[in-house]
DNA sequence: GCGCCCAAGGCTGCATGCAACTCAGTACTA
DNA sequence: TAGTACTGAGTTGCATGCAGCCTTGGGCGC
């Protein structure tokens, strides 16, 4: 699930009634449990969820700058929609936010050690991208994600952090989100993740020798690689019901199934 | 006031408590009011605001995704300081979302009327360049506003709204922050108008001809002038009260008075 | 004298009652 | 028939009481 640990954000203690509400909650609204639209109360919520309005609301709010949700000016929350446009969109920025992140990290070149960590995790990551099987694919995510997170650390830029988690929040737009249907072994799959690899070697490359444009360049084309697999995702409808959130999208009348 | 109008996420409605809380705790924290890594305690502030302890914790919550206030894993909020690297980082940042904006406009190309609204407001701008009464200067800091605004809304991109909200909404890194300097008649004011006034013509000529490198380009350097601006205004002490939350900023040793 | 433990105060997390607001439906009037 | 005003239900906004947590200070024991 990328991004429900994205804004922990931890501003009470963890394991409150909030985080109880919020996990839960996120979790509806993803699988789908809502239609986009769609107001949500807080009584029925209440019994639903087992915590009281109090707790709820807070969640809400969470939620709703989280980008999941959105206030009414009366007063109320509707769950968000999304369109194709934003997903492309997310998934653009997140590719510009990453070059800055890239570049910053080029150009500072601070953490000799840090830059090694991500050598050290995409040569891990190397030993599986030939493999076929469902496990190494997990593991596969988990590294990727960690090496996202270690690019953002070598940038040293708690804005550009912030920034970065507005964007990765949303539900498909974080750095491995687009890979779900590699689950499906479709057949573009594995060249994509080849390709995914060389980017990563060539940004530790630029990174090393403070090319800092080549570096952002680098990042941004490796975000455009998530979004040709949500071209892909996007015509195999079978599949796209595998992307959290897919219930929030409204597809082009094209790529919807015909009124029966 | 810049980024005050920033969030207004307008969730419950306005002219609630929460409001009031919100706009009444921000100004207090914008004016320094208190010291960076403070504690904000519920209760004193209910007496002070005027408000119940409700209203007040969604205003703290609130404030937190703004970046103004920080929350403790024990519970409890504290007053965010910001170093001069953040700042710094908060403009550039600017520069790559707006840099995004233009590209996206240039890219996009939809609205032709939205178009001459962008050329209304900068000939509007032009006027003023030139002046150097005070009142000019305010309205040349509410026609910029107004540009960067019809910019973003150029690139048609709710995405690129969120992530650019994110940044604005802070103090020091709203497109006009760093004109401050520009009342108190430091001698470096004029020209920076000058070249700002450039860019946006630039920019706008980018635009029209689809060149959406060059506008990304223009834009960037664009910011990098506040950016520019935000050096001067560090070199002056005397000018830095007068930005909004300048009591939140961690100056550098070598800036700050000496011991007496 | 130093360190640990205990207790008390203050603070936040949570739940719920009350009030005000919004919206929908209906009936009445022009 | 159309428009308006009213009423009612449902919902959110707000305030406050209570309970549990963390912190801090003092006292006691080693």
């Amino acid at each position: 699930m990328p991004g429900s640990a994205a804004i922990e954000l931890a501003s009470p203690a963890n394991r409150t009634q909030i985080t109880r509400a919020l996990l839960r909650l996120r979790e509806l609204i993803l699988s789908g449990e809502f239609a986009p639209g769609e107001r949500l109360s807080e009584l029925p919520l209440v019994e639903r969820l087992g915590v009281s309005r109090t707790p709820l609301r807070l969640a809400f709010t969470a939620l709703e700058h989280e980008g999941l949700l959105r206030g009414l000016p009366g007063g109320g929350y509707v769950v968000r929609g999304f369109t194709e446009a934003d997903l492309r969109d997310a998934i653009e920025l997140r590719g510009v936010l990453e070059g800055t992140a890239a570049r910053f990290a080029a150009q500072r070149g601070s953490g000799r050690d840090q830059l090694r960590t991500l050598r050290t995790i995409n040569d891990a990551i190397e030993e599986l991208v030939h493999q076929a099987d469902y496990e190494s694919f997990e593991n596969y995510v988990e590294l990727n994600e960690r090496f996202h997170a270690q690019l953002l650390a070598l940038a040293h830029s708690p804005m550009l952090d912030r920034a970065l988690d507005g964007i990765v929040s949303l539900p498909f737009a974080g750095p491995s989100a687009a890979f779900v249907f590699t689950e499906a072994e479709l057949p573009e799959s594995r060249d994509v993740l080849i390709v995914a690899h060389y980017h990563h070697r060539a940004m530790i490359e630029a990174i090393a020798r403070r090319e800092g444009a080549r570096a952002e360049a680098i990042a941004r084309e490796h975000a455009l690689l998530a979004l040709r697999n949500l071209e892909i995702v996007l015509s195999h409808r079978e599949v796209l019901e595998q992307l959290p959130g897919a219930r929030l999208i409204a597809l082009r009348p094209s790529a919807t199934e015909p009124l029966t």
